[in-house]
DNA sequence: CGGTAGCTTGAAGAGTATCAACCAAGGTGG
DNA sequence: CCACCTTGGTTGATACTCTTCAAGCTACCG
C-alpha cells in the first residue's frame, strides 16, 4: 500500500529502503479528516507526527481575543510535526477533506535514530522550513498587500508546481478569510487586492477559488519586491 | 581553552563527551568582529557555521529597494547555520564587537554524523527556533505596534533569564533603527511607543539602551495579545 | 424559495508611516 | 578647550495604507 502511495516521491518515505519502509508502513495509521475537522490543538502535548498524504490542511496560533495567523498551508506530502516539541506549536485543520499517516512519536523516533537517512531528511526539512519561514517573516515585516498577495500566488504556484500541477492554473481550497489571517490582512484587502491585480491583468480569477496567472514575470517581480507594478 | 568557555553550557558543545569535545575543539577557527562588520551576506555560498561566544549578531534580509527585516538578533551560545542549506538565509552583521567559533561545514557535519547526540542537539535548536518562528508570524500578521514592542522587551528578557541575566533590567545592544526592522515598524513608532510604555508605567528607559521592566505583568498580558494596556 | 455562507464593493475611520524639526551625546579638528 | 559635525533618539504635523463597518451580490442547500 505504501508502494503504491502517490506521494511517496514527495515525502520522507522516499528516503527509506526497503526494509525501512516496510518498518514506517507497520507503524503507519491512516487517518481521515472532513472540511473543518481539527487534527490537533496549539498547546496539546505532541504524541504523535503526520504525514499528509491527500488534500489540505491549515495551521495556525491564536490570540486570546480570537484574533488568527496562519502559519503554513500543507499539501500532500508534508510533515507535520517538525516544529514541536512538547506540546503542539500550532492548531491543525482541515482546509477540505484529507487523509494522513499518523505516527506514534516515540516509535517514529526511534526508527529515525535507527536510519540516519531519515534523520538527515528531518534536519534538511527543518533548515527548508526554517528558510522559508525566515522569508515570510519578510513579507510580515515589510512588504505591502499587493506585494503579499503576489507573494501569496507565487509561492502557491510553486508548491503546485512540486506536485507536478499546472504552475499558473492555481487552485486555492482556502477561502479569502484563510488567506487573510495567512498574509496579515483583512478578507476585504484580499478581495481588493484580487480585483486589481486581475485589473492589472495579472492574473485571472475563476470561480472565486481558481487564480489564473496571466504575467508570471510582473507578478514575480511584484512579490519580490520591486515595487512598479 | 574550550573547558574554560563561559557558553559551554548554553551551547552545542555541551551536548559532547570529552573526546568528541576535542574533536570539536581541533576544528574551530577563533574570529572577532567590530561593530558594523558583514560576517556572511545572504545568498553567499553556505560553506561555515558558527557558534557566537561574546557580542551580538543581527540576521536580516533585504528587498531590493532597500527595505530591511531583521528575523533574529543572536547572543553568546547561539549558533549560526542552522536555516542554511546551499545559501545563507540570511546576511549576518555585528551590533556591537563580537567574538564566533568558526567551523568549516564539511566538515562539523562529519563530526555531527558521527555523534548522534550533537545531530539531536541540532535538531532539538531547528524545532525551537522554528517554533520560535511561528511566534514571530504571529506577531507580525496580528499584533498592534504597543504588543509588538511588548514582545520584544519580554523575548529579550527571556533571553537574558537565560544567559543569567537580569530578567528586569534589559540591556539592549541594536539601535532603534533595528528594533523597528526586527518589528516591522519604524524607528518613530518603537521610540513613540516606548515613551507610552514608559508614562503607562509599564517600563523605564535609562540612557537609551537600558530597559528596565516595571510592571511585568501587565507587559506580559500586553504581550500575549490581551488588549487590556 | 427562503436562508445562509462566502465574496465583493463602498464609505468612513484608525493606526502607523512619512516628512521634518529638534535635542543630546560624542568625536574631531582647529 | 571649544566650535563643529555626525549619529542616534525623540517629538510634532500630516498623509496614506489598510481596517472597520455596512451593504449588496452570488451560489449553494435544505
Amino acid at each position: 500500500m505504501c508502494a503504491a502511495c502517490g506521494v511517496r516521491p514527495l515525502s520522507m518515505c522516499a528516503s527509506l529502503d526497503d526494509a525501512g519502509q516496510a518498518e514506517l508502513e507497520a507503524l503507519l495509521v491512516p487517518v481521515a479528516l472532513m472540511s473543518g475537522d481539527i487534527l490537533f490543538d496549539e498547546g496539546a502535548t505532541a504524541t504523535q507526527s503526520f504525514n499528509l498524504t491527500e488534500g489540505c490542511l491549515k495551521l495556525y496560533k491564536l490570540l486570546p481575543d480570537g484574533r488568527r495567523f496562519i502559519t503554513d498551508f500543507l499539501y500532500p506530502g508534508d510533515f507535520l510535526g517538525l516544529a514541536d516539541q512538547q506540546a503542539y506549536a500550532c492548531t491543525a485543520e482541515a482546509v477540505g477533506a484529507a487523509r494522513l499517516c499518523k505516527f506514534e512519536r516515540k516509535a517514529l523516533d526511534n526508527l529515525v535514530q535507527r536510519h540516519s537517512c531519515l534523520e538527515r531528511h528531518l534536519l534538511d526539512r527543518a533548515r527548508a522550513e526554517l528558510s522559508d519561514g525566515r522569508e515570510q517573516l519578510l513579507m510580515l515585516g515589510q512588504k505591502t498587500a499587493r506585494e503579499r498577495v503576489a507573494s501569496f500566488i507565487m509561492g502557491q504556484s510553486a508548491k503546485a508546481k512540486q506536485r507536478n500541477l499546472s504552475a499558473t492554473t492555481v487552485e486555492t481550497p482556502m477561502r479569502r478569510a484563510d488567506i487573510a489571517d495567512h498574509l496579515g490582512l483583512t478578507t476585504e484587502t484580499v478581495s481588493r487586492t484580487l480585483t486589481n491585480l486581475t485589473n492589472d491583468g495579472l492574473i485571472g480569477v475563476e470561480a472565486g477559488r481558481r487564480i489564473i496567472i496571466r504575467d508570471a514575470v510582473t507578478l514575480a517581480a511584484l512579490a519580490a519586491g520591486h515595487e512598479a507594478a
